[in-house]
DNA sequence: CTATTTGTTATCGT
DNA sequence: TACGATAACAAATA
């Protein structure tokens, strides 16, 4: 599923196909109407990306988003025509979404985790905020900090030595959080980078530690499942506490 | 048919 | 009343 870096690296292939160039949107299943700008910008904002010029496309990827160079098979719910060159918004699922706003409202988004380097003691302020609730749930809430979701909060965890079930009131490795999260970013950035992101669940090798494995990979115990708000948690009970 | 999967948002319950 | 947990929603697939 796309999640943060997933989402940085889609901003890094627009900026190099899109970025000064005069830019067709073709519109063929979001209902926003085909559009052209100049694209002088192109951002990312927790797990939205943000193509801007005289306007702002809003594109969130969701489940099964993607933009691909254009080919023939896929899904395509839109296209971006830039001279030549053409890209495709391909979504199976059809949750993604892309709008026009004049400017993006990013009110309700807690600050960026990566790539600026956050330390223990700023992972330990922003949480702290979210209440008396177990860490895995707070680390997801957007309003605290913008941008991981449900396979980044399992993997930053196990990375950590950190319970899902942990209540952040009585956490104290924030040292070892803000650490894992930073390197668990960085490398998923390096290792994905490519002009086609590869989703799990579509062949392949599983890439994570913990998220939908049955074993550990350190310690090769076995990787209890369990629910958090109706989202999967997978967590080793040898590795995590 | 059911069970999954996501982020977001609405609603339920304590 | 406020906050945390739960469920609904979008859509598709095995």
């Amino acid at each position: 599923m796309p999640e943060l870096p997933e989402v940085e690296i889609l901003c890094r292939n627009l900026r190099r196909w899109l970025k000064g160039r005069e830019v067709r949107l073709e519109d063929l299943d979001f209902g926003c109407g085909d559009r052209q700008m100049v694209v002088t910008e192109v951002r990312r904002r927790a797990k939205v990306a943000l193509i801007q010029g005289n306007e702002t496309w809003v594109v969130h990827l969701r489940m099964t988003g993607k933009v691909v160079p254009s080919r023939p098979e896929g899904r395509t719910r839109a296209r971006f025509h830039a001279g030549a060159d053409s890209y495709d918004f391909e979504d199976t699922r059809r949750l993604g979404t892309l709008s026009v706003v004049d400017r993006f409202d990013d009110s309700r988004l807690g600050p960026e985790p990566w790539p600026v380097e956050r330390d223990g003691s700023w992972w330990q302020q922003q949480l702290a905020r979210g209440g008396r609730g177990a860490i895995k749930p707070t680390l997801m809430r957007q309003e605290l900090v913008a941008g991981l979701g449900n396979i980044a909060a399992n993997e930053i965890l196990f990375e950590a030595g950190i319970s899902p079930y942990r209540l952040t009131s009585t956490l104290t490795r924030w040292t070892e959080l803000a650490d894992a999260a930073h390197r668990y970013l960085t490398e998923t950035v390096r290792r994905e980078q490519a002009d086609e992101i590869h989703y799990i669940n579509q062949g392949g090798p599983n890439p994570f530690q913990v998220y939908q494995r049955t074993h550990c990979a350190r310690c090769g115990a076995p990787v209890r499942k369990g629910r958090q708000q109706s989202r999967s948690s997978f967590d080793c009970s040898a590795c995590q506490s």
